[in-house]
DNA sequence: CCAAACGTAACAAACTTTGTTGCTTCTACG
DNA sequence: CGTAGAAGCAACAAAGTTTGTTACGTTTGG
């Protein structure tokens, strides 16, 4: 249960309501998502919290309520996913500081900091590819 | 404590022991390494462990043993320690299985799990970009 | 033989993730 | 204007990781 599944969720719920929406159904609840993913209502409106949070969904309340995309599944990039669920980052430092006698541990930080940076960056530049859109096309076809 | 530290332990130990070597000690013990970067030595020996299995330091047992590097620094590169240390993946599939039943629930899983694996590509393509020496060079600079 | 150091198992503490229940808040609609 | 339906949210449990720690076996040079 170690990994991130969010992102997994979230592009789940979002293609579902993109496929929905092209059927004609504008907003689904968050039970309606729940039962594609397999998962808890309850899980879902929290995926959906964070992503509403970024813009990338809308959320109406009360009676015939429920949730719907904030822009078209091919403005929402893979990345805009990542970031809206994933505070975490791929690469961690040290979480207790290196010796600060040792030249090694005294410099290692920014040194590795800025190269965790670069790789991070090619692989949201990678998520960035590939919208909601094309992640439903590629399912349908 | 959620995010991996390993490949920073790991990276860690590695170039301090690349810089022992420089200044005339081949073999340190886990200890020693421990007390650079900051933790228990045990810690180092299962890091270090993971590090000899993929061959890229060497440990001897017994009296006045201790691990040394199984090659160049300047060949050790990060994606070699990320491999050797990081069984996880980046981003995870559902743990548990989609609704089958729904379209999206079908298809998504191979969608998914392949751009997860484009992205990773360009990560690792970019922890192949630099090496102990490297790191070490950046540090003393 | 024996001392030094790796190898490894077992365990606790802290933390995350997921699932679940229960309650509150909002709002469209009759 | 009341009510039912659904999001929002807090709290909690179960399971799993990570890190640190102790303890003990195993190896080997001297």
């Amino acid at each position: 249960m170690a990994a991130n599944s969010r992102v997994t969720i979230a592009a789940h719920a979002l293609a579902w309501m993109e496929l929905a929406r092209r059927r004609g159904r504008e907003v689904l609840t968050s039970e309606e998502v729940a039962a594609s993913v397999n998962t808890n209502a309850v899980v879902i409106r929290r995926s959906l919290g964070d992503l509403q949070r970024a813009g990338l969904v809308s959320a109406r309340r009360g009676n015939g309520a429920g949730f719907s995309l904030g822009r078209p599944a091919a403005q929402i990039t893979l990345l805009d996913v990542w970031l809206a669920v994933s505070p975490e980052p791929l690469l961690a430092l040290h979480h207790s500081e290196p010796n600060l006698e040792c030249p090694v541990g005294r410099g290692i930080r920014p040194v590795l900091a800025d190269l965790y940076d670069e790789a991070t960056d090619t692989f949201r530049a990678a998520l960035a590819r590939s919208t909601v859109a094309d992640v439903l096309e590629r399912i349908l076809s």
